[in-house]
DNA sequence: GCCTTAGTCGAACGAGCGTTTTAAACGTTC
DNA sequence: GAACGTTTAAAACGCTCGTTCGACTAAGGC
């Protein structure tokens, strides 16, 4: 039973890594099971077996896939506990954790999570509440932080108004990657246009807040 | 065969609309040519008859699309020509132009070519190039030239930075739009909202420029 | 040693897809 | 008014999809 059991983990997170590639790549409706199956190397049934249906199979890898992504913000989280920051240290904290959405949404190669989190908003599914509250809401809810911090005159509206004009700044090098080659000079989406890019983010936000906080003492 | 063109012409429009619906709502994968015959209230051969294929019909609604599109934005165009506006009609300008953009991409119901165009950004078909042409690259270069117009010290990349900075703002409540609900106190989508919105953009982005300015100066 | 159970496999099923065919209805032309 | 090309309607074709089936293998439990 060992040696069947072991074969049977692999081949479900074989089916599941090969499924996430695939969903990301083509969506659900262009993406067919026997595909997935091909590409985990495991027979059609045995899909079937583990997963029940093709909907249940795309659940969980959504659920799979945005745990990792959870965990992996966890371990950055840690950061943030100790003190209070000077005001160059919270800088420096946005422009990282911008630079890591920027990442985590364009590369390394698959950008899987943003791909999936991008279909999920155009076609939801029963996995949406989950990706907003394992995905979303922590990441605005850590901006918002930040941003309270660095403009603590602004109301919880007009932060909120600024974590999405950060995040949208991040979001659009994502959503028109496929456009991007068309606008603008190739960018490389090497590490140094990732910081390029934070850098530019950031120091605009940072000049967004300012203006949002002598707005809104008006 | 007046009378036959005039309904053959109907029935082309009715199918173009029928299918510039569907593809918003479910995408190309999930959409089928019967369920497009069915909403158009035209036979299923006649949509092939006038189309020759799914693809063929894809490709023309986002023609037709992003034709009307073009049209309706130069219109607004018109406004641009003519003297050299002061600093405070550059800013309203630009306020304005973001509004029209919200509201292009949110409603009024189908916020149509903004759904098209992000599925096209996830699914790239032969009818990118001409969407960007068409739809982003007029978008980019006119509040390129506001930005250049607001903020003269900036360089090249430092403008094209900018306008992706204001155009995220923008996109992200399109591309939210599922989650929005889960993650903010239900933003109604009006009128008086879109113009709050736009105002608060608009601002954070003056602020933002600022800020790039003095970034680039350094 | 036999039986149950978990897992895999090839084959097949029914449904729905895009597309094509067939035939009837239509206005136009002579 | 008969022949014609054009447009619509209905049925059918071929294919692929998600899913299911039954046989088979290997590993414990009694």
């Amino acid at each position: 039973m060992a040696a069947v059991a072991r074969n049977a983990a692999e081949t479900r997170q074989r089916v599941i890594d090969a499924a996430s590639a695939l969903f990301a790549e083509r969506g659900f409706h262009a993406t067919t099971v026997r595909d997935i199956a091909r590409r985990a190397g495991v027979n059609l049934a045995a899909a079937h077996y583990h997963f029940g249906s093709k909907d249940t199979l795309y659940l969980e890898v959504m659920r799979t896939q945005f745990d990792a992504v959870m965990q992996s913000l966890a371990e950055r989280r840690a950061r943030f506990t100790g003190g209070r920051p000077s005001r160059r240290a919270l800088v420096e904290l946005l422009r990282e954790r911008v630079a890591v959405m920027l990442e985590m949404l364009l590369g390394p190669p698959p950008g899987l999570p943003g791909t999936l989190m991008l279909r999920e908003m155009l076609d939801p599914s029963a996995a949406l509440p989950d990706i907003v509250r394992q995905f979303v809401r922590p990441h605005k809810d850590e901006i918002g932080a930040l941003v309270a911090r660095l403009a603590p005159r602004l109301d919880a509206a007009t932060v909120e108004r600024c974590v999405f004009s950060i995040v949208g700044q991040i979001f659009f090098y994502r959503t028109q990657l496929a456009a991007l080659p068309h606008l603008s000079d190739s960018p490389p989406m090497t590490k140094r246009w990732i910081a390029a890019t934070a850098a530019h983010i950031t120091s605009f936000s940072l000049g967004g807040m300012r203006a949002a906080a002598a707005r809104s003492a008006k």
